[in-house]
DNA sequence: GTGGTCTAGACCACG
DNA sequence: GTGGTCTAGACCACG
């Protein structure tokens, strides 16, 4: 598992951790039951604190992310969200809503915001391995 | 100029004002030129120190929303960013790829994300009063 | 880091900190990399409040000038400007403009201007280490 | 006399008329003798408060760029600076270091400093009348 | 120990 | 009346 850290960014390290391995997982790179190294591995190759990672698998856990099998080590877990449909996508509209409002002030028109995303999103499909047809 | 802040939210209350700020003039809510309200009247209205309510609109102004007119008061100003386009589109990126990673930990398919950013911006652009081509 | 505050100045205390930061930076007084005094540490040699020193420090990070490590203090940082090149050169010019008239006023030509410059730019240069082509 | 205040400039109004008459002054768009409006016509002419326009004239006298004629009105002064040469010196290097320091931020190289400055010089020289041979 | 946020309260410049 | 600066002092997140 690849992460790379920016100590000097206004994001925490445990936040840090956080976002690229829920990027890892969404774009293929991490796979439904792949095993995670332990928090002591992930802290030392990471090269900060112990509670630092440990807090940033207890966020993923809590989202659902990761599972945890007492004695076996922490995994990608199979569950997605146990939001509801309306919750879930009320999440996303905030998401938007920044991402559009931002773009206005960034003074990048809404063309530009359409084909960002497609390119994005195209370089996150090149990284999945070929779907198993179980979505 | 209505804003509502939650004292219990991991961002900061001056984060919050300047957020929601930049969404009231990125959806029309507020135009070019138009006057906020006093640092004072603000913070009154939001319960917040004066100080509080002054940094965020410093920070509005540090990031070209805003204009102060010395003794006169804080206009929303005409605007256009003063970065590099490599940086805007650097930071737009960022937020791109933060809404693809939680669409997918969401459930939400690419189409769905698309169409979701469509109604969105149509939103925003139903408040925009219709340009007078005056500038 | 030896700053000196005068505070009867008009310009604020903590843009004195600001400026001085920056001019140790650009003359090689200070290096990428190197740690600077805590806020706290900054503000008893100083002599200020704790906020002032934190308020420098805040601008010089906005600016690009010092990175912050959560918990582990503040830093130089590697920089390059953010801004565009219009920008960029539009604040020069300015300075630039400004000292042309003050010269003019002081009576000062413009060959000794061009002579006077070569010379603190000759004063800085030899502050600053040789580069070892290391980055 | 044509001036162009900025009025969300964070320089005070006073100060830009300050600025700009002294502009005015060293690139020949005024010369010694030549009389000013008075602070009634400068302030209508501007838009200003009268004590806008009182300030910058008093700032201006002080400075010895204008002199006041009792009954008469204002006029740009003959008189150059009555500081020491050295003195005179100390005030231009003072900016002279300020424009370095910033360019170095700006990530300027000394070279375009150069041109730039030059482009500038030339650019006032222009307007300027040609020399009556009493400088 | 590090920086970040917030309040209460004072003083000041600008216009 | 407007925003800007500064202090004293408290509390908090991060690591």
């Amino acid at each position: 598992m690849q992460l790379h850290l920016d100590p000097s960014s206004a994001t925490p390290l445990y936040a840090q951790v956080v976002e690229q391995v829920k990027a890892l997982v969404a774009s293929g790179g991490m796979r439904v039951g792949d095993q995670l190294p332990s928090v002591r591995d992930l802290a030392v190759s990471l090269r900060v604190n112990r509670n630092t990672a440990a807090k940033a698998y207890q966020m993923l856990e809590a989202e659902g992310v990761l599972a945890t099998r007492a004695g076996h080590g922490t995994f990608v877990a199979a569950g997605s969200s146990r939001w509801s449909r309306q919750e879930r996508f009320r999440r996303l509209e905030r998401l938007a809503d920044r991402l559009l409002v931002e773009a206005h002030h960034l003074n990048i028109p809404p063309a530009e915001i359409a084909s960002l995303l497609e390119r994005r999103l195209h370089a996150f499909e090149m990284n999945r391995p070929k779907s198993t047809g179980k979505s």
